[in-house]
DNA sequence: CGAGGTATTGATATCTTTCAATTGGTGTGG
DNA sequence: CCACACCAATTGAAAGATATCAATACCTCG
């Protein structure tokens, strides 16, 4: 699933056992590495392909006019991703760590050739999506900029974080911007918030791309309460 | 498809072809009217059924702990609503305005059971959901309230407008605090809004319920520009 | 070591929210 | 039929949050 939500919403969404295993390869997959930098598809290719992620970091991106981009998603292991709209992809993807991913035919969607089995975790992968990306409605309309950077670090973590005796720590391979046009806020806001965090002792930024969660409770009750 | 994007985005989405017919009636299906204030389903609920919309205007919605509240979208004519999340409906849908359905089996989207065309019918809608759904993240995270309101306009306009020689004429079912709580405003702010577009001689309210606008071009310009 | 991109920090501006009051419309009962 | 109550919508003034503009610090790579 994506990168979307904390798991206060839907919990069927991040619950463990729907996520990282990954199906044996039939009819139709394929394996397919991704390099940094590199572009799954992009906004209205023909859409041949929906993708398992079994590695890496992807992000999803559609852009405006204006040139304001939104970060749709990021993309992470055991994610589905590359649902079409008709034929056609109606996002950009990109590799924002080397990765790799199964590629599955768009047929196996809407057919049973690909077997039963794969039918119906795509659909319910697609499903899942629908119900994800309500949450992150009520994340970019009514959270502010505090409880949006938090919920995302949670997220982030409960997705990719390592356990060190009571503390978490988490890459955060995506830049600033990234975070920023996912929470529909600035560079400098996320940075600020982080900063903010980061003085109240709730998270150490090791690195600019690695963060250490020091008090989880305290950056849940961040992600929740306005006040 | 739901009321949630300007046609910029997801041209396959808004396209006639696509939109208001009906499937003729199947095994699994049945019509069911849905009285004004009457709830479709609730979160939590088993999901049994995906409804096809006949007639009326739904509300869907999701509630965070704080009470803050957001309208996902809303249901008119043409759009499938209530696709589940695993088992369960992941929002509340309330008719608000009088409005019959046609309740299909959740089976339908798993299987072949209502035919290879439902079945089709039904994950083409849910697709095109995603694609729209992304659409509303811009209009979410990156717009101003004048381009938020403006492009809600035009949609609804697109979609229950009726042509009054240059101009067109819509309803507004919902109230201010849904159209607020789609967009992710205040009520103060949505009211506002509509005033300045008002008083800039783009809309005429003939009642607090109707609009008519009078000059397409300049509300496209709105939903559109920053500056 | 210097260049270029990314991130942080500061000061200020802008937009939206919040709080508060008023208006408008609708239905009910006297 | 009018008065009143009730709820939705509008309008105003002030506060608050985030964006914007600008400068500085930090890193990585030649």
């Amino acid at each position: 699933m994506y990168v979307t939500l904390s798991n206060e919403f839907t919990p069927a969404t991040n619950s463990p056992e729907l996520r990282p295993y990954t199906l044996s390869p039939e009819a139709g997959t394929q394996r397919k590495q991704q390099a940094i930098g590199s572009h799954l598809f992009r906004e209205g290719d023909i859409a041949n392909n929906i993708y398992e992620i079994t590695a890496g970091v992807f992000r999803l991106t559609r852009v405006l006019d204006n040139g304001r981009r939104q970060v749709i998603a990021f993309g992470l292991p055991g994610d589905i991703i590359g649902f079409p709209n008709g034929t056609l992809h109606h996002s950009n993807c990109e590799a924002i760590q080397t990765a790799e991913v199964i590629a599955y035919r768009r047929h196996a969607l809407d057919s049973f050739d690909g077997g039963h089995e794969t039918h119906k975790r795509l659909l319910d992968a697609a499903l899942r999506e629908i119900s994800a990306m309500q949450d992150h409605f009520m994340m970019l309309a009514r959270k502010s900029a505090l409880e949006k950077v938090a919920s995302f670090l949670i997220t982030l973590a409960e997705r990719t974080g390592t356990p060190i005796g009571k503390y978490t720590t988490c890459a955060l391979p995506m830049t600033r911007g990234d975070i920023a046009d996912f929470l529909g806020l600035t560079i400098e806001t996320v940075s600020r918030t982080l900063t903010r965090l980061r003085k109240d002792n709730i998270i150490v930024l090791e690195t600019t791309q690695t963060v250490l969660i020091k008090d989880m409770t305290a950056l849940v009750a961040a992600s929740q309460v306005a006040d």
